[in-house]
DNA sequence: ACAAAAGTGTTCAGATTACACCCATGG
DNA sequence: CCATGGGTGTAATCTGAACACTTTTGT
C-alpha cells in the first residue's frame, strides 16, 4: 500500500474483521463449531472464528486463512453472510465484522488443530451465548442455508463425498427442521440428474444397506446455467 | 469511542465505504443513478454514490445519509447487497465497501438536490462506465433483485403509489428481461390479495385508460409471516 | 423369524402455461 | 370510425403432496 497516496487522510478509519459461522453435519445433526477466547477482552467467553483483516490481505482470504488457521481446511464452501457495523457493537473499538458461513465435511478437519484452539461442536440447538453480536450471525446464517437451500443443491458441501440417499434428506430434515416424505425426496433428488449411483453400499445405519451416492459436479454445473430449480 | 479501550491497537485500520446502487423505473426502463466526481482522486468519472463510514456512525446509517443528501429521500427500501473488499480495489488506500442497493420512486425525489450533485439517470442497458469495482457492483445488483423478485413483491417501491398493473408488468418485464403474458400476469398478481383496487383511472398511456391500485402493505406482511411465495 | 431401515408408484389438487378476442375511448 | 392499449376465460400440462407396503439381512 506504501507506494500509493492516500487521498483520504481526513477520513476515519477502522477495525475490520471477518467471522466464520462454520457449520458441519453429523447424525442426524446440523452442527456450529465455536471456540473459547484466550485473549483479551472477554476471555473464556464462547465466539466464533474469526479475525482482523490485514491491510494486504482481501477480506476473503482472511476468512480462508482463520479456517484453515482453525480445521486445517481449504477449498471448502465458503460465501459471505453479510456485515455488522454498528457503531456499539464491540466495546474494544469501532470494528465492522463481515461475517462468513461456510459448509464442512465434519469427517474431514484436522481434529488435533480443533483441539488445540480450543474449539469445539455444537449442535445447532444447543448454541450457548456467544459473544457481542455473534448470536445474531448465527441465527442470520441459519436463515440464509434455509433459503439457499431452496435453489442450490446445498447439502453436498456438507456430506461426504460418498453418501446415501437417507443421509442426504436427514440433512434437509435438519436445515428445514420438518419430516420430509422419504419417496417424495428420493423422487425429487433422483429427477435433478446429479447424483451418480455407485456400486457400493454403506451398511452402516441399516443391515439391509444403502446405496452410496456421489454428486455429479458436472452435470450440476450445466443445469444452473440453464437455470434449475432445487427446491426440495 | 474514546471512552472505551482499545484492544487491538497492534492491529491494522482501514477505511470502510458505503456505496448505493440506486434503482428507479421510468417509461418501461430500468434506471441507475449515478454522479460523476468532482473530487480526487478520479475527477470527472462517473460513480455510484457512496461515501466513507464515519466512526461514530453505523454502516446503514452512512448509507442512508448519503442517499438523503443526494436525492432527498428518506424511508426508502434500501438493503445490503455485499461487501467489496479486495486489497487492490481502490488505489487511494486500502479502503473496504459494503455496498447497498435502493429502490426508489423515480417521480418522487428531489431533482434540484440531484442536479445540484451532478447526479444523472442512466437507463440500465447504457450505464457507462464507473470508477473502480463500481460496474461490478450494478451487475450483482441487478442479479439481486432480479433473485428476490421471486420472492418478494419488490416492485412496489419502485412504482409510484398509485399504479397500474400494465405498469407493473412493464415493471417486471424489465427486471426480468422477458416478456410476460397479460392475462398470466394479472390473474397470478391479483391472487396474491396485496392489490387495492382504486375507483380512479390513469390514462396517461391509453384512451381507455387503466385502473390504478395501491399496494396494500397490512396484507402483505400478513402473508409474509405465512411463508408466501410471490413468483410472477 | 423378526426388527429396522431401504426402497418403490399412484392418485389428486393446485399451479402454470398457452392461447384469442372484445372493450372503451379520444382523436 | 378506427387505432390503441386495457381487460377477460378456458383447456392442457406439470408439479407437489399425500399415502402403505415389500425387500433385505444381521442377529
Amino acid at each position: 500500500m506504501s507506494k500509493e497516496k492516500d487521498f483520504y487522510t481526513q477520513e476515519d478509519k477502522m477495525y475490520v474483521a471477518t467471522d466464520c459461522v462454520i457449520f458441519g453435519f453429523d447424525e442426524g445433526n446440523l452442527k456450529l463449531l465455536i471456540f473459547k477466547r484466550r485473549v483479551k477482552p472477554l476471555v473464556g467467553a464462547w465466539s466464533l472464528i474469526g479475525s482482523f483483516v490485514r491491510i494486504d490481505e482481501d477480506v476473503q482470504d482472511a476468512a480462508k486463512r482463520v479456517l484453515k488457521e482453525i480445521t486445517g481446511l481449504e477449498g471448502v464452501f465458503m460465501e459471505e453472510l453479510k456485515s455488522y457495523g454498528k457503531t456499539d457493537r464491540d466495546p474494544g473499538y469501532r470494528c465492522i465484522s463481515i461475517a462468513q458461513y461456510a459448509l464442512i465435511r465434519i469427517g474431514e478437519y484436522d481434529k488435533e488443530l480443533v483441539k488445540r484452539h480450543g474449539a469445539d461442536w455444537y449442535d445447532i440447538d444447543e448454541v450457548p451465548e456467544l459473544v457481542l453480536d455473534h448470536n445474531q450471525m448465527v441465527k442470520d446464517a441459519l436463515d440464509r442455508i434455509k433459503r439457499k437451500a431452496r435453489y442450490k443443491p446445498i447439502g453436498f458441501e456438507l456430506l461426504p463425498e460418498k453418501f446415501t440417499i437417507p443421509q442426504l434428506q436427514r440433512l434437509y430434515e435438519a436445515v428445514y427442521r420438518k419430516e420430509l416424505d422419504s419417496r417424495n425426496f428420493r423422487k425429487k433428488v433422483l429427477s435433478l440428474n446429479v447424483l451418480i449411483k455407485l456400486n457400493e453400499k454403506d451398511k452402516t445405519t441399516s443391515r439391509r444397506g444403502a446405496f452410496l451416492y456421489k454428486f455429479d459436479y458436472k452435470n450440476y454445473h450445466k443445469l444452473l446455467e440453464e437455470g434449475f430449480n432445487f427446491e426440495i
